[in-house]
DNA sequence: ATAGCAGAGGTTTTT
DNA sequence: CCTCTGCTAT
């Protein structure tokens, strides 16, 4: 911890020092926001302030670990408690399961993920029956749920809501509360919650005297990271944690608030000292991560946005290295540049652990990924689909759950749907029934499968007697019970088993690590792990691999060497966000966020067309980002792709040795490819 | 009542 | 592309 300190400068030490009541410390990117909020809560434990009562909201539990874990450090102690870290969702379902009672919450909950929610949201819309109108369709589930979630998290009116963010939505407000209403009462007798449940069933424990005088005293200090993008129900609990004890600290950027959409405000931040008025503001002024050509560029993007707290980042790095504008004559060409000259840097010395690929959405590195694995060069993608979204995950986890929480409708529905000879009706039937009798799982045999699906529906029956008796096998040997019962399933269901079957194996790697199922299955919820995750060419044990990510997920991060693929208009700014000047200043800051990243070297690609173009038509020929305007430009030197790519058509050693196993799997490949089709 | 097929429509970012 | 809806044959 005494080395933490010495190595802050003299703001940073301030802040992490800092005694008793409100603190604000906003502050650039780069600055060591994260670094001194880490240091606060060990000189927090050396100054003798029990973990236990220290709360610590990051915006990733990623983040939360690696800053309890460096912050903690000192004490390996097992004896004393740990910090109560984690996202806001995580830290409520934390609260929520111990304080269950208080609410008459069963504290069994099982916690639906937004697909789920999704699918509920439509199950609800077809039982009252609501369609679109004007010729129209109704809006997607997905939107429904959006204008839900909109609501819950920023506080405003369903009619607020709706004119402000869903002006031609073809349904009454009126359609829309019941549809409201029931989803909500659906919930609770299901006794599942959803995200939003989680912060708002927190926000109403809070609302319970004397447990938030219980939860105001027991938490000596509340830390905040990433203040500026917390939404306004974020921001309530915040308040009613903190109406005795003022302990609190936010830390935050509000040139870095990218999620808008979720309904973050960056009020939230600015208002922060008239919420407490006994605040005390910080400001970080160097920054510790980019050399200062990189930083000019950030200034001059961020420069152009009216922003509150105008910050000009500095910083005391040496070197002066300009980012590079990379003119590509298409995709094609820009990710044939970017794998060739990762591996070139890597020739130089930087491993590609220190090297990631950002783009603003994750469709975006698809080409990339072809010609990387072409390469052999091993990569791990964050952002975008998420592994627990696809069909076969959601099966067999559904099983899980069921078990876990014998009324979760999703799960159930999902599950008999998937037994051959069973329908929607049947379906409906059985899970009537089976609610009917407790929803008690030894119950399961005295329903009346249709007679076709009698096989299959015994075979569950027998499946749920092993995995919830009360003495139940480990989640990974569950899994493996109802991997049994699936594989026949999936494989009928599916031409591409095979490789759904190795997600499943991922799956139960996973799984090996999690102490009970109830752990596993609120881990997946509250952290999901993206598809990039494991991709065949990349086995998971490999430790030198190059990240790519979106701009979301790459909050907070950094590397010495980074890429931004697709600096055209409608990339980034996103065609979805052009048409609002809110959306846009947030597209915007979103690309400040992607070139703040860099520590050493910047690359901005442009690819002046499209090959394969995402958006239909073929061959388009694209503007350059109007973000970078001359100014911008006169900052970049512009080189052209085709540099790179001329002479050899080889690729730079391609870097097998990284790893045989790659080989291997390739070799393997090739002998399974045949056993897909017949 | 189910399953299989054809056609249409929507397509960002995440807990 | 891939998901959802509506139609038809069983
Ligand atoms: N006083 C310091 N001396 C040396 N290095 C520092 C100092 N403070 C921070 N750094 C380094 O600067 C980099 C950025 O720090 P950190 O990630 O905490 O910044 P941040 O303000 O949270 O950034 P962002 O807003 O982009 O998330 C890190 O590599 C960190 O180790």
């Amino acid at each position: 911890m005494c080395n933490w300190l010495q190595e802050l400068n003299p703001q940073q030490r301030a802040a992490a020092e800092f005694g008793e009541g409100p603190l604000l410390v906003i502050a650039g990117a780069g600055s060591g926001k994260t670094k001194t909020l880490a240091a606060r809560v060990s000189s927090l434990v050396a100054r003798g302030c029990d973990p236990g009562r220290i709360m610590l909201l990051t915006f990733t539990r990623r983040a939360a670990r690696e800053m309890v874990y460096r912050a903690q450090t000192t004490s390996d102690d097992p004896e004393i408690p740990r910090v109560w870290g984690g996202t806001f969702h995580s830290v409520g379902a934390r609260l929520l399961r111990t304080y269950a009672d208080t609410l008459g919450l069963n504290p069994e909950f099982t916690i639906l993920d937004s697909t789920d929610a999704a699918d509920l949201m439509d199950m609800v819309r077809r039982e009252i029956g609501l369609t679109g109108f004007q010729g129209k369709r109704a809006p997607m589930k997905k939107t429904l749920l959006g204008i839900y979630s909109k609501i819950l998290n920023t506080g405003l009116s369903l009619t607020q809501t709706l004119t402000r963010f869903y002006p031609d939505i073809p349904v009454e407000g009126d359609q829309l509360r019941g549809l409201f209403r029931r989803f909500a009462e659906y919930k609770q007798q299901r006794n599942v919650l959803d995200y939003d449940d989680l912060l708002l069933l927190w926000s109403k424990l809070l609302d319970h005297q004397p447990l938030q005088e219980h939860l105001d005293q027991l938490f000596v200090h509340v830390l905040v990271d990433e203040y500026q993008d917390t939404n306004h129900l974020q921001a309530e609990i915040l308040r009613k944690m903190r109406i005795n004890c003022h302990n609190i600290t936010v830390v935050g950027d509000d040139a870095q608030s990218i999620y808008g959409f979720r309904g973050a405000d960056i009020h939230n931040i600015l208002d922060f000292p008239k919420q407490f008025p006994q605040t005390t503001i910080l400001k970080l002024e160097i920054n510790y991560r980019s050399q200062q050509p990189i930083l000019d560029l950030a200034n001059r993007i961020i420069g152009c946005a009216d922003q509150q707290y105008t910050k000009v980042l500095r910083t005391t790095r040496k070197g002066d290295n300009r980012p590079l504008f990379v003119h590509a004559m298409d995709d094609q060409a820009e990710a044939q540049y970017v794998a060739r000259s990762v591996l070139i840097r890597r020739e130089e010395g930087i491993p590609l652990t220190r090297q990631a690929v950002l783009f603003r959405s994750a469709f975006q590195s698809a080409q990339l990924e072809v010609i990387l694995a072409k390469y052999n060069i091993p990569f791990r993608k964050f952002g975008g689909l998420r592994f627990l979204e696809s069909a076969h995950i959601k099966d067999i986890l559904a099983i899980l759950r069921i078990a876990e929480n014998p009324k979760d409708p999703i799960a159930w529905m999902r599950i008999l749907l998937l037994i051959p000879g069973i329908g929607p009706t049947s379906a409906a039937r059985l899970l009537d029934q089976f609610n009917a009798l407790g929803a008690n799982p030894a119950c399961l045999e005295q329903l009346q499968p249709p007679p076709k699906a009698k096989a299959t529906f015994q075979q569950f029956t027998q499946l749920m007697a092993a995995i919830t008796n009360p003495n139940p096998p480990p989640p990974h040997e569950q899994l493996e019970k109802a991997y049994r019962f699936y594989a026949p399933l999936m494989e009928a269901k599916y031409e591409n088993a095979r490789t759904r079957a190795r997600d499943l194996e991922e799956l139960g790697a996973i799984a090996q690590s999690a102490a009970n199922r109830r752990q596993f299955l609120t881990d997946l919820a509250l952290e999901p792990v993206s598809t990039g995750a494991f991709n065949p060419h990349t086995p998971p044990t490999e430790d030198e691999v190059l990240t790519l990510s979106t701009i979301h997920s790459a909050k907070g991060c950094e590397w010495d060497v980074v890429y931004l693929l697709h600096a055209a208009e409608g990339m980034i700014p996103s065609s979805m966000s052009m048409h609002d000047q809110d959306q846009l200043a947030e597209e915007r800051r979103l690309l400040y966020v992607a070139i703040t990243r860099a520590r050493d070297s910047l690359s901005i690609c442009f690819p002046a067309q499209y090959q394969s173009s995402p958006f239909r038509s073929g061959h388009r020929l694209n503007q350059r980002t109007s973000f970078l305007d001359r100014a911008a430009m006169a900052l970049m030197d512009t080189v052209s792709a085709g540099d790179l790519l001329d002479g050899e058509t080889a690729p730079v050693d391609a870097p097998t040795h990284l790893n045989p196993r790659i080989g291997k799997n390739a070799m393997q490949s090739m002998i399974d490819m045949w056993e897909d089709e017949s």
